[in-house]
DNA sequence: ATTAATGCAAACGGTTTGCACTACT
DNA sequence: AGTAGTGCAAACCGTTTGCATTAAT
C-alpha cells in the first residue's frame, strides 16, 4: 500500500459536494505517479504531457483542493518554490545539495535531536514537511576522484 | 564590533575596481543599522524610505555585489522569498512560527545536534544560514489565555 | 577617457485572481 | 437547475535583464 486510496478520491470530493472531473483526473492519476516531492510547475508540465490542455490554474487550484483532503502536503524548497508531497507518506524534511542541487529525504529520525530539542528549549514544534536543510552533500565536501 | 568595517567598504570595492557610488551608500546605510535578516523588496522599500527615487534593479545588483564581497548572504524564507543577512554575524537559521509568522534566530548552539548528526550519518554539512525551520511557536501551541 | 553603475522599462517565472462559460451532480 | 469547476487572460510579486545614459575613477 505505497499511496492513500485514490480509487476513493472521486467519492470524497462528492461527499463534500465537490466534483470529479477530468483535469482532476489527470492530475491525480499525475500524483498517483509521483514518488517524492514535486514543484508545482512541475505538477503542470505532467500534466501537460498527459494533457497538452491543461491550465496550470486549474492544477494550483486543485492542489489546494487535495491539500484540504490531506491527499497532498507542500512545503517550500531551497529555491522558495512550491513543494508538493504526496500521503500518507511519513513526514519529512529534505536535505538539499547546495553544490551539486540533489535532494535528500529528511526523516523524523534524522531531525529527532533537532526536534526533540527546540521542543525542550524553546516549546517550537517543528512541522518538518516544511523543512529544508541546505548544506553540501558528503560527495561535495569531499570529492573522491575516480 | 557589532558588524564589518563599513567604513573600508569603498576601499574594499575601489581595490577591485568597482565604484562607490550614492545609491550604495545609501543601501549600505540601510544594510548597517539593519539587525538580523531581511528580504530584498524590505531593503529595496528601506532604501526607498532614504532616497525615494532607489530603483530596485540597483538594489539588487548592489546586494549581489556585496554578497561577492562577504559583505552579506543571503538563503531563502519560509515563503520563498531572499532573505539577507549582514556578516559576519554568528552562522545562524531561522525558526518560524507557520502560525502566527514570528521569525526567530536558530544559533549554531540550537542546531548543534542536527549539524553533528547529519555530519556523523551522512557526511553532509549543514550550511545553517540557509536553514529555516518551520513549526509552531510556543505562544501559539499552547495558547495561554488572558 | 574609461568603463562601472545607474535609471528605466520591459520581461521574467511561478502563482493567483476575476469573470463569463461549461459541465458535473 | 444549481453551482463547482474550467479556460482564459490579466494581474500579481519579487526579481532579473537589456540598453542607452550618467558619473566615478
Amino acid at each position: 500500500m505505497t499511496s492513500p486510496s485514490w480509487e476513493s478520491l472521486p467519492d470524497r470530493l462528492r461527499a463534500r459536494g465537490l466534483r470529479w472531473t477530468p483535469q482532476r483526473r489527470v492530475l491525480v492519476d499525475v500524483l498517483s505517479s509521483t514518488r517524492g516531492h514535486v514543484t508545482g510547475s512541475e505538477l503542470v508540465e505532467r500534466c501537460r504531457a498527459v494533457d497538452p490542455a491543461t491550465i496550470p490554474s486549474t492544477v494550483y487550484r486543485t492542489l489546494d483542493v487535495l491539500e484540504d483532503l490531506g491527499v497532498v502536503r507542500h512545503g517550500h524548497g531551497p529555491d522558495g518554490r512550491e513543494e508538493f508531497h504526496v500521503l500518507p507518506e511519513a513526514e519529512h524534511g529534505h536535505l538539499h545539495c547546495e553544490s551539486c542541487g540533489t535532494s535528500w529525504d529528511l526523516s523524523l529520525d534524522d531531525a529527532r535531536t533537532l526536534v526533540r530539542s527546540l521542543r525542550a528549549r524553546r516549546g517550537f514544534v517543528v512541522d518538518l514537511s516544511h523543512v529544508t536543510i541546505v548544506g553540501r552533500c558528503a560527495g561535495c565536501v569531499d570529492p573522491t576522484p575516480p
